[in-house]
DNA sequence: TAAATTCCTATGGGATTACTAGGAATATGG
DNA sequence: CCATATTCCTAGTAATCCCATAGGAATTTA
């Protein structure tokens, strides 16, 4: 159960692997990763919208991190993928419960969130990126790896 | 994101209805707690599999947990309707990555796992149900309430 | 023996997920 | 200046999962 969605375990790959490279191209972070490249392509714009990376059109171009990584905690990350954390739909908003503030289910669903929520915000990216790493966690659910040919890094 | 499936959802307001009233049937709980009555008899099924119910078949029969809710904690419950915390496929599984123990990333996994079992552990049914609840936290997705009679509890 | 109940299996519709496909827009290098 | 590399945008799709619904067999009791 909570099982993390194929989608956030690619973005945080691939950001990982921005992070030790400088910056890359979608096809590459793809190909290095194990991740299908159109499929990334979309993660990769959704983190843009984040501000998280950004990104150089045309030749050449690519993506690379808007900030050093150890300024990019993992919450963000899952935000930008997820949107926010809502183990219920009455957590944050009284209005739904006849109980209010006093209700003691709410209060247990906040307590939820709360204890994913401040481990989420105690980790960064760079805690995850630091070491030199072979590959990332988390295999997700590609079958047809990305056959394209990647020459060389910037 | 990491929102809790109607299924679970309907499972802790069923045991919560449960303890308070000391044991009812699969129809007159969902009608108490707005839950489609068959699909609850699936999950009060699954918890008694599990060793958190256990039931009396026929006229006058149904369900009642099979210790005191402060001895039921809510990872029991978690872990009966949706199995074992698992965010990705390699955590608790070192053979699945080269690096093995080292990981980085699995370290990170493990760490949000951990911090979700350990709040999971700290709470029991009695802490959500102890006080006289008109309604329990979380609507889930029934639209077709049970039109039901059901008269008289036990 | 009728009614109330659990127990079992099968089916379906809707939503979500994880892609796939095609191409337009844009920038660069040669 | 143009072939090429790249991001960016939109649409479709197959598979899976979730949330039930349906029907009825087995069991127990009043
Ligand atoms: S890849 Fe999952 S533990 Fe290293
Ligand atoms: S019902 Fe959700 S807060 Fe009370």
């Amino acid at each position: 159960m909570f099982q993390v969605p194929a989608k956030t375990q690619y973005a945080i790959r691939a950001l990982a692997h921005l992070a030790r490279s400088g910056g890359d191209s979608a096809a590459r972070v793809a190909l290095a990763q194990n991740i299908s490249a159109k499929y990334l392509e979309g993660i990769l714009n959704q983190l843009k919208l984040a501000g998280i990376v950004t990104s150089d059109r045309g030749r050449g171009g690519g993506y690379r991190l808007t900030r050093p990584a150890s300024e990019i905690p993992m919450i963000e990350i899952v935000a930008a993928m997820e949107g926010e954390l809502k183990p219920v739909e009455c957590v944050d908003d009284s209005s739904v419960c006849s109980r209010g503030a006093f209700c003691m289910p709410r209060k247990f669903w906040q307590g939820l969130k709360d204890s994913v929520e401040s481990y989420l915000k105690s980790v960064n990216l760079a805690d995850l990126a630091e070491e030199p790493l072979i590959t990332i966690c988390g295999t997700g659910k590609n079958k047809n790896p990305t056959k394209t040919e990647a020459k060389g890094a910037r």
